[in-house]
DNA sequence: GTGGTCTAGACCACC
DNA sequence: GTGGTCTAGACCACA
C-alpha cells in the first residue's frame, strides 16, 4: 500500500478539467469570450502560466481558440463539444464502474442500486 | 468562478476513506489485526498523529476496535461492514450522478450509457 | 509592404523542426535515447523550460516517448516516422514552390530547372 | 549538436533579398522610382542606416541606380534583371534540394513529388 | 540522475 | 489591453 495523498494531479490538469466541464455543461457557451489567461489565474489562485497551460490544452483539443489580439473564444463547432461530452461522461463511467467494482458490486447491483437512487431522488 | 484547486479535503479523512475501501473490499477480513499506527502511517507518508486520528474515526464508526494490548482488529460485525459497504456505494452514486447531470445527462441517459459501457466491458 | 525580419519563429518551434529533422534523416535512430533535457537546453542554449516545451510537442506527436525516470525515446514505430518525413516533405516542396511562383516561375519550367540543377550536380 | 538559432543572418542582407524578389518579381518594374531610404526604413521596421546599406548593395549588382538629385531606380536592363532572377532561382533549388537530401530524398523523389504535388495543386 | 510541474517576472507583437 | 514566448530557478516523484 503505496499512498498519493490526493493531487499529485497537476494543477493545469485539474483546469483543464474544470473548463471542459464548464464548456459541455453549457455555463460557457458556444462563442463565448473566455476571460483572459491573467485574470482567469488570478481567480483560480495560480501562476499565468499555469493558466496558459492549461488554455494551450484546451486549444489542442479544439474547444478553445485564440484570436490573437481580442481573446480567447470558445469553440462554435458544437459537434465538438458533444464530442468531449461524451468521452467526458466515458471517462466518468469508467472510473465510476471501477471503484465499484473494488468495492464488489457487479454491473447488475450497480443499476439497480443506481435506479434505486433514482427513485428516492425524485420523491 | 472562484476554485479552490483540489483537496482542501483533511488528509486523515481521505486515509479514512481508504481503509473503510479496504475494509469492505475485502482487502482486510473480519477479525484480522490491523498493522500498527507507526507502521500505517510511514506506508502512507504521512505523519503519526494523522493517521491515529484516522483509526480513530474509523472506531468510533465501529469498523475497528482496539484491544488495549494486542492491537486494533477489524471488526467481526459483518451486518456493520455490510452497511458501511453501503453507504459508500450510496456516496459514490449520488456523487457520480452529481458529475454527471451537471454535464447535463440525466438519470436515463446515465442508466444506458452505464449498460452500453457494460456491454462493451464485457467483449 | 511590412516585414518580419527572420524568425519571429518560436524558439520552441524552430528547435522542434531541427529534432523532426534529425529524426527523419535517420541522425536519430528509433529507439535511440534522447538527450536529457537539460543537456539539449545548455547545448541549444536555451532555457530547459523552452527545450521542455519542444519535447512535449514532438511527444504529441508522437515521435518521441519518455520513461518517467529513464529518459526520452525516439519511438519504434517506423510508419510514424515516415509519415512525419513525408509531411515534412509536403511542406518543403510547397514553401519551395510559392517561392517559385512568387518569382514568376510556373510548374513546368521548375521541373526543368529542377532537371537541369540535378544534371549540374552530377558532373 | 551546436545550434545556432536562426537568423545571424545580418538584417540588410534579408531586405536585400526581399528587395531583389520584389524586382525580379515584377512588384517594381523597370524604371521605377525606388521610395526614399526613410520610408522604406520606417516600412521595415529598421534603422535608416540599415536601408541604405540594403540599397548601396543593390547598386553594386546593378538592380539600381541613383540619380544624384531625383533619387533612385529599377535598372532598365531587363537582362541584367532576368539573371538575377535565374541566380534566386536557383538558389531556391539548391537549397531546396540540400534540404530534401537531408531527409533522404533522392533527385528523382524529388522531381516525382513535385509533380505530384503539382498535379494537386491544379484541382 | 530523469522528466514533470510550478512560480515569478519579463518582453514582444498586435490593435 | 490581449495572447504568446522566454528565462531563471525551484520543487517533486521515481528508481
Amino acid at each position: 500500500m503505496s499512498w498519493v495523498l490526493d493531487s499529485g494531479r497537476p494543477i493545469y490538469l485539474q483546469i483543464v478539467e474544470r473548463l471542459e466541464l464548464s464548456i459541455v455543461s453549457g455555463q460557457f457557451k458556444p462563442g463565448d469570450k473566455v476571460p483572459s489567461v491573467r485574470e482567469l489565474a488570478v481567480e483560480a489562485g495560480v501562476n499565468p502560466n499555469t493558466m496558459q497551460k492549461a488554455m494551450v490544452e484546451l486549444e489542442r483539443q479544439g474547444l478553445v481558440h485564440s484570436e490573437r489580439t481580442s481573446g480567447r473564444f470558445i469553440t462554435e463547432d458544437e459537434a465538438m463539444i458533444t464530442q468531449v461530452r461524451e468521452e467526458l461522461a466515458k471517462k466518468q463511467i469508467q472510473e465510476f464502474m471501477e471503484r465499484m467494482n473494488k468495492m464488489g458490486f457487479d454491473g447488475e447491483e450497480i443499476v439497480t442500486l443506481l435506479q434505486k437512487t433514482m427513485r428516492e431522488g425524485k420523491k
